[in-house]
RNA sequence: GCCGUCGUGGUGGAACUGGUAGACACGCAGGUCUCAAAAACCUGUCUCUUCACCGAGGUGUCGGUUCGAUUCCGACCGACGGCACCA
């Protein structure tokens, strides 16, 4: 047989192409969704990730956000709120460049074409895009903003240049932030990272770890984002504490090494320090000939520490290794103990003072190295395993407890020691963070221009503000170069330039911006995109500001979602902007997977194009069924089956336009207002799936009992958030003028959604035993009577002693017997 | 190891502040229409027992609170996500 013809049988009565087209159009030609110039009313400012336009265009994952804040921003508008609804392009970075790298074009050329297709399947989705609002990263009009505010951190002295070793992809042939890692791996294509000095540019993200943890508090966001961030920003409290080094004979310009302990009340079991190989105490004892009687030994393990991978060297698994300094010691400063000094590559050289005391009774991993070492182990907070065996570790000596062999402070409570500890010391108590300076310089082609001239004389200097944008200009080869200059380093004419404060000669940056600067503040441009005076007016800036509502994906938690909130808070310090968050609620997008149940990808063949779905189904459909599957954040798989259920509830509400009546049953009236609330609450939730479903209930009941044409537009109204296409159709079938979009959205009276009767539930012992269908508001004796009526509650009651009646107003009665 | 989120039919999932567990939808089975199929429509569909009614069990496991627990509390098991030799 041949297949092909039975296959014409489409699923759709409507004609869903013709549809969507006609009201697109109709969209575009009466601006229907234009942003409303006059700052004044309600406003409601919705945003989404914008996305990196890549050369495969979009999958069906991929618009799910989008058709969530699409659902959102009409209806904000049909309850009469000014909406602000833009989309745009984050069109620097690697994934543009790799694209144009492998096709062989111009980046800006990749990008160009690429936008040209994204917008393409963004309208055909009928998205309610103001796109004279439309940013793109890439744009000279737009970077030159993003450029203007890394003068203003330069200014400031947040943007400083660091010559220490950072993390280094060798196939990306870059720079990369602690934020870009995955596991000590590229997060981008997945290359072991190695730790390379070389001179970067870095901001100080490091100042404004306080501010950006304890204003989490003021966001509503989802809890799981909100714990990512803390463990990112990672606080702890502790000691700083100094062990002066005891060798009379050294002349040092610091006699003393500082560590930071969380548990200083442990300090009195101190029985060595370590150093962080990289501790500049190291280079300085070396640098003085016989300081250290072991010299060369430690300088071998010195080296050896610098060559290793982050992650060999952060395994905790690793067995633990570490050298002797031969000759230093120090003083315990709690009981005057002189003490050994070692250096070992578990201490981290950037995470607090990159030293550590070593109190093996109390740490696991100085009980490790004090094993393998035979470092002495002194207890000093009482245990129950206290058999005086120290072959064997146990996790409850962590444990705070009585204080023992700590002098005066024996036989206090450990905890509530720390600090009278660290003061009896001479310590200090300090907050530290494991969040690390953002490395913001990139040896790659594709990005912003850092906007810095080299001089001679004045050394670095920033390209004066009237002379931004410094313009990404055209090279020939745009392959990274690997040598820790970008490709840009290669047009003399463009690098040699004169230095702006002194007029001598001076090259410039060639180093670029990574990915996230112009997705670091690109919503404030959103408000005001074509302003040349300043990168977003300050009235505009106070009107829509925060974005009240922000949607996209999860895996932005610790990288975007931070730097934006960083620049945020520096833009408000700098007056810039008026508040000091950028995002008041977030809700994250759950992955929509292939239907084999693994993430969409080309290489699984499991990818699902949204046109594809379109075509068979139409913009409406496919909307719908996104936001059906399930809880919005969930990740859910993709089902050639299930969208049918969606298909056939547009169908049947399309036939239903043919059924109308001049009057209907009282119970299709207060079904329609329960179905309005629903779908109104939902919103606030993102409950979609369930207003899906109260819609199918909805249209079920119509169906069966018959609905009239007001009821029917009521319903339309509430519809045209989630299948805008058909909505309109079925509006200007029903007489209407205007778009549905721009009408108001329906009221009920609140009187309906009470019922008057309902169905009582009457328990023996719990247990559901009959139902009586009752006014709500029956009085308690009244249902008692009733209830013992019931001819099966009767017999169950008979020769039994009710000992207790519980009562629910409308719900149910319950004897316990 | 620490922290967070979550475990419900064959499947996706629903259940408001504790009150009829499984809404809605997919799939499946049977039926209507058809020469036949597709589509559409109707009926059924948690499990066990039963012809059926009735009954019993049932929301990861084990306990607890309560007249009543998917919901609250405790312990455990499992999944996903973040952090992790961070002192």
């Amino acid at each position: 047989m041949m297949k092909g013809i039975y296959v014409i049988c489409h699923l759709m009565k409507y004609d869903h192409g013709l549809i969507d087209a006609k009201w697109q159009e109709k969209w575009a030609k009466e601006g229907a969704y234009k942003t409303s110039k006059e700052l004044k009313g309600p406003k409601y400012y919705i945003l989404d990730m914008f996305p990196y336009p890549s050369g495969t265009g979009l999958h069906v994952g991929h618009p799910k956000g989008y058709i969530a804040t699409d659902i959102v921003a009409r209806f904000a508008k049909m309850r009469g709120a000014s909406v602000l609804h833009p989309m745009g392009w984050d069109a620097f970075g690697l994934p543009a460049e790799n694209f144009a790298i492998k096709n062989k074009i111009h980046p800006r050329a990749a990008v160009e074409a690429n936008i040209v297709t994204y917008k393409r399947q963004l309208e055909s989705i009928g998205f309610s895009y103001d796109w004279d609002h439309e940013v793109n990263t890439t744009d000279p009009d737009y970077y030159r903003w993003t450029q203007w505010i890394f003068v203003q951190l330069w200014k400031k002295g947040l943007a400083y240049e660091s010559r220490e070793p950072i993390n280094w992809c060798p196939s990306c042939k870059t720079g990369l932030a602690n934020e870009d890692l995955e596991g000590g791996k590229c997060e981008r294509c997945g290359s072991d990272v190695e730790k390379k000095p070389m001179r970067q540019w870095v901001l100080k993200i490091t100042d404004y770890a306080d501010r950006l943890l304890e204003d989490l508090k003021l966001l509503d966001w989802p809890e799981s984002i909100k714990e990512s961030q803390r463990n990112w920003i990672g606080r702890s409290e502790g000691a700083e504490i100094q062990f002066k080094i005891k060798n009379d004979e050294l002349r040092m310009t610091n006699d003393r090494i500082t560590v930071f302990t969380t548990r200083p009340d442990t300090i009195f079991g101190a029985t060595y320090v370590v150093l962080a190989p990289e501790n500049e105490i190291v280079s300085e004892l070396l640098k003085q000939k016989g300081s250290i009687k072991n010299e060369s030994l430690v300088f071998e393990y010195v080296n050896a520490a610098k060559k290793m991978s982050e992650i060999d060297r952060s395994d905790a698994k690793k067995e633990k290794t570490g050298v002797n300094l031969e000759g230093v010691f120090v003083i315990n400063p709690a009981n005057g103990k002189k003490i050994s000094v070692w250096i070992a590559d578990y201490v981290l050289p950037d995470y607090g003072t990159g030293a550590v005391m070593g109190v093996p009774a109390h740490d696991k991993r100085d009980w490790d190295f004090a094993r393998k070492y035979k470092l002495s182990i002194v207890r000093v907070i009482s245990s129950n395993e206290n058999k005086s065996d120290f072959d064997n570790w146990h996790d409850d000596y962590l444990n705070s407890g009585k204080l023992i062999q700590s002098g005066s402070f024996d036989g206090q409570d450990s905890l509530s020691s720390k600090k009278a500890i660290t003061e009896f010391v001479g310590g200090k108590w300090v907050i530290k963070y494991k969040l690390r300076d953002w490395v913001f310089s990139r040896q790659r082609y594709w990005g912003e221009p850092i906007p810095i001239v080299h001089c001679q004389s004045c050394g670095a200097v920033a390209v004066p503000e009237a002379e931004l944008p410094v313009k990404l200009p055209d090279v020939d080869h745009y392959e990274p170069t690997g040598t820790g200059e970008s490709p840009l380093a290669a047009i003399e004419s463009w690098v040699n330039t004169s230095c702006p404060q002194c007029g001598g000669p001076g090259k410039r940056e060639t180093n670029t911006m990574p990915q996230w600067a112009g997705s670091s503040w690109y919503y404030l441009r959103f408000i005001d995109p074509r302003n040349t005076e300043a990168l977003v007016d300050p009235a505009k800036e106070k009107y829509w500001m925060k974005v009240d509502l922000y949607v996209g994906g999860a895996e932005h938690a610790t990288r975007h979602l931070i730097y934006a909130r960083f620049w945020h808070k520096f833009l408000h310090d700098l007056g810039a902007v008026s508040t000091i968050e950028p995002f008041l609620k977030l809700w994250s997008v759950g992955l929509i997977m292939g239907e084999d149940g693994r993430k969409m990808s080309k290489r699984f063949g499991n990818v699902v194009n949204p046109d594809d779905v379109i075509a068979e189904y139409g913009a409406d459909v496919f909307r719908m069924y996104e936001m059906f599957m399930g809880p919005f954040s969930d990740s859910i798989s993709w089902s050639t089956e299930k969208i049918k259920g969606v298909a056939r509830f547009l169908d049947k509400v399309y036939d239903l336009k043919d059924h109308l009546a001049d009057s209907e049953s009282p119970d299709v009236t207060r079904l329609l207002a329960k179905t309005i609330a629903k779908v109104t609450d939902d919103m606030d939730t993102f409950s979609f799936n369930t207003s899906v479903s109260a819609m199918m209930i909805f249209i079920n009941e119509a169906r069966e009992k018959g609905i009239s044409r007001s009821s029917f537009a009521k319903f339309v109204q509430i519809l045209c958030p989630f299948a805008p296409h058909l909505s309109e159709e079925l509006w200007s079938l029903l007489g209407h003028e205007d778009l549905v979009v721009l009408s108001s959205w329906p009221t009920f009276d609140p009187s309906m959604i009470q019922n008057e009767t309902g169905t009582w539930v009457i328990q023996i012992n719990s247990k559901v035993r009959a139902q009586i269908i009752a006014p709500i508001d029956t009085p308690l004796e009244e249902m008692l009577e009733m209830a013992k009526k019931d001819p099966k509650i009767m017999a169950l009651l008979e020769s039994k002693e009710i000992k207790k009646t519980i009562f629910v107003r409308g719900k149910l009665v319950n004897f316990v017997v």
